[in-house]
DNA sequence: ATATGTGCAAACTGTTTGCACACGA
DNA sequence: TCGTGTGCAAACAGTTTGCACATAT
């Protein structure tokens, strides 16, 4: 049976209220400033959780560690080679590349992820 | 100054006689086959640095372990539910994605990666 | 009451690094 | 010879897990 607790509620009420898709350590941290307590295993066991239940997204940036979005409607990223942020594509997903890629492969196609590289506005400016 | 080593060759050679996109422990392997006192600190160091000067290419498939690919021209992959394997998508690499995620994001672009999950050939005939 | 979740700490995996020695130019 | 690369083992980062206790239903 599924049990509610405070901490999973708070988890995703942090992550719902930001758009920087942070990583395990940052939520751990916002956890850690309004439930003392929290214990960083706690914050894994969840976003692993979430994830798999699909309330939340876990994201591959080639970064060293998972990010996690709490924004599941299916969009690209572009990761920051400035500043490392992770940031949101203002450009259509393409639910056909789905079909393109199953064309001619022989391959089962499920979904697919976009990443870009390059730099985001803020430090597309600078150097 | 650039020194070349036996090890460097070899792994580049079993790299480049593949087309598994291997992890470091699949090269430490057929390394150790050929070069038995050869190190997992040797494999890592000129899996990184071969990346780096762009010989190789290292993959971000959402698995525990980086991939390498030893075929550098840009192209797509699967990431297979079924059994785990990397396999090269047989569609053309699309550059004019990057004009528009440049377009309305103000990101400047540099390149991008595009992997599909699902199932490879063998995997979705059977269940 | 009882199953599910938590905190803590230890374990594990993939990767990196410091150091003394080996090797290529 | 002299600087770069190697082997080894220890260190590291991110993540997972076992266990006793706490909590939601």
């Amino acid at each position: 049976m599924q049990k509610r607790s405070r901490q999973r509620d708070l988890l995703l009420e942090i992550l719902r209220s930001t758009t920087c898709h942070p990583d395990a350590d940052w939520v751990f941290a916002r956890m850690r400033e309004q439930m003392p307590n929290v214990s960083l295993g706690t914050v894994y066991r969840n976003l692993s959780r979430l994830a798999e239940e699909g309330i939340i997204l876990k994201l591959d940036v080639g970064q060293n560690a998972d990010r996690f979005d709490g924004c599941i409607n299916p969009h690209y990223h572009l990761a920051c080679k400035g500043c490392g942020a992770v940031v949101d594509m203002p450009m259509a997903y393409t639910p056909n590349l789905n079909a393109a890629a199953e064309a001619e492969s022989g391959c089962e196609i499920e979904g697919h992820a976009l990443l870009f590289y390059g730099k985001c506005p803020s430090c597309a400016g600078s150097l």
